[in-house]
DNA sequence: ATAAAAAAGTGTTATAAAGTGCGTTAAAAG
DNA sequence: CTTTTAACGCACTTTATAACACTTTTTTAT
């Protein structure tokens, strides 16, 4: 499990890299491949690890995709995913997309905020993160969307 | 399965070519066609692998079309689908036809979106897919289909 | 019906841009 | 002070795209 926040950089070609600290945690749960795409709901990233990807994607792409709501969130989570290959043993560096980047608010800044929150992290622009952990709320953020039953029960 | 966004050109004679990320994973499904169709809600195009292909082929032309729902989605999807040679090891090159391009709005342009969705890819016109990805309503779109129960279980 | 012309489709190459790998320096931690 | 980690810079590799040449098919005119 990998908790903490963290601010670290990105480099001219868009990479970062993980935090030396949670170098175990990966080796132990065996993954070589980690996922970034869009939070639905606000301009941030997630990253999964590609096990816990699988699930939520199968489980996401299965759904009926004629209905309205389905479609936005097959398009919002699968259509943005990036999957990267990624070394625990090595300098655990990931290139992050110049869509995402724009679509969390970071194309500028050469600085990101990278949230570990158990199973998975959050990407967020610094300026951003402040502002939602003072309570404030964020122009692009979408929160009032009513769920189909077949979704009640995912958490992503 | 093969995820995420790609902007990506199409020469003056309407091929594109799949982005390279996705090689391993035709490779490994060991395809050498892929069919290209027309999204029956929106101005956009489905891109099945041909395997994926054969089965919703079968699946739909076995439903009853006397409903005119079900007619309506067999002449969409089955009369517009364009089958392409593919080789996963070469360009990984595939024309779109004249009538598909008109269907998703991208005669004039240059440039389409293709969006991984993991066992299929949707192609847009570029403005499309921005006004569609920011809760704007296209023209075309037809969301308000009472499904019958033949294809409820179903995704395209 | 045949030949010429035009259009459509296929394949190759060159070049710029994007992505990757790795060594070095600077900063932080023990 | 020593060791580890983070940040930066550079060189190399891969990929995307536009331009060009060639082949096949379709259309047009005789």
């Amino acid at each position: 499990m990998m908790f903490g926040f963290n601010n670290i950089s990105i480099d001219k070609k868009s990479r970062f890299s993980f935090p030396a600290k949670y170098r175990d945690a990966f080796i132990n749960s065996n993954e070589n491949q980690i996922v970034i795409t869009k939070d639905p709901q606000y301009p941030a990233l997630k990253v999964y690890l590609g096990s816990e990807w699988d699930q939520i994607a199968s489980k996401l792409s299965s759904l009926q995709g004629l209905d309205p709501i389905v479609r936005n969130l097959q398009w919002t989570i699968l259509g943005n995913a990036s999957v990267c290959d990624f070394e625990p043993n090595g300098r655990m560096q990931v290139l992050i997309s110049a869509d995402l980047k724009k679509y969390a608010q970071i194309e500028e800044a050469n600085r990101i905020c990278l949230i570990g929150m158990g199973n998975k992290f959050e990407i967020w622009n610094q300026e951003n993160w402040e502002q939602r952990q003072t309570g404030g709320s964020l122009a692009t953020e979408i929160l009032d969307i009513v769920l189909p039953e077949s979704i009640k029960d995912m958490s992503f």
